[in-house]
DNA sequence: ATACCTGCAAATGCTTTGCGGATGG
DNA sequence: CCATCCGCAAAGCATTTGCAGGTAT
């Protein structure tokens, strides 16, 4: 675990200059710490302050928005106010719960060949794809339904 | 054209409580006569008063939620600061050029049985798919690329 | 008649920016 | 050493809300 932060912090600086501060490095950290979550700014704000290594909202955003051009996470807004981070790992999608807010995760929803046919029938060269489908979830298909939007 | 209009208009107050007012009807005209557009809610705002209608654009919002939530419009957030609304009108999906902003729409990209298949394996009820696939446009495809986001 | 709408102005909340001081390479 | 980065405070923007007056039904 340790070892990915390195891996990333050392692709980050491979070929440019960007520079590795502790707050990047415990940007990473956390973000690896809680793969498989969806974090907002905020939320990243307040787990490094717990861990006694405080990182300000806007080094938070300007990391963020670095990290994100460069692939190793990606940013959702999944309605809730705050854009939500999640490390990138693999293709997956969204099932999102319109009654109580919950995000599930799927992968393999795509046909395989879609790349190859928007290339030739569009000309599109397609680098990532984000499938969000909006619906209810096992447990609130059932019940009687609430307004959205609800964050959890 | 006109006449759809007061189809839609017809069908929201069919059920419920809500009132037919000339601001509703111009932002349901400026909707259809820029259908396939995807339109911020200040664009819609200058239209409006473009035509010597205009309508404030705290009513705007206000509009956009009731429709979002009946279903008529799709509300977007490609990354350009502003939110995009646009008709419903069948299930499309956008590819997204990070290069020049372009939006293009595309039909038929998903299982057919997708629904199916998420409720027997999930058990999550899918009300509404959408796929956003980022990359690089024709045009773009073998440009330089300047940095993202760049709205058109 | 009355519940619902609108417009205005102000508030809100997320995100970005300017800047002086700090720091990694 | 110097370009880059950080934290702070303040600005920027899209969106929401409170409220008083207006309007559809």
């Amino acid at each position: 675990m340790e070892l990915e932060v390195n891996d990333i912090i050392d692709n980050l600086a491979e070929h440019n200059e960007l520079r590795i501060t502790d707050q990047r490095r415990k940007i990473i950290e956390l973000l690896i710490e809680n793969r498989g979550q969806h974090m907002s700014a905020e939320e990243i704000h307040h787990l490094a302050k717990k861990k006694e290594q405080p990182v300000a909202l806007p080094t938070i955003y300007r990391t963020m928005g670095i990290l994100e051009k460069k692939g190793v996470i990606s940013k959702n807004d999944f309605g809730g106010g705050a854009a939500k981070y999640e490390l990138s790992l693999g293709n997956h999608h969204h099932l999102i719960c319109e009654n109580c807010g919950k995000i599930i995760e799927v992968s393999g929803l795509l046909p395989a060949d879609l790349e190859q046919r928007l290339l030739a029938e569009q000309g599109f060269q397609s680098k990532e794809q984000r499938l969000k489908i909006y619906g209810y979830c096992r447990e609130c298909i059932n019940k009687p339904k609430k307004s959205w939007p609800g964050t959890q």
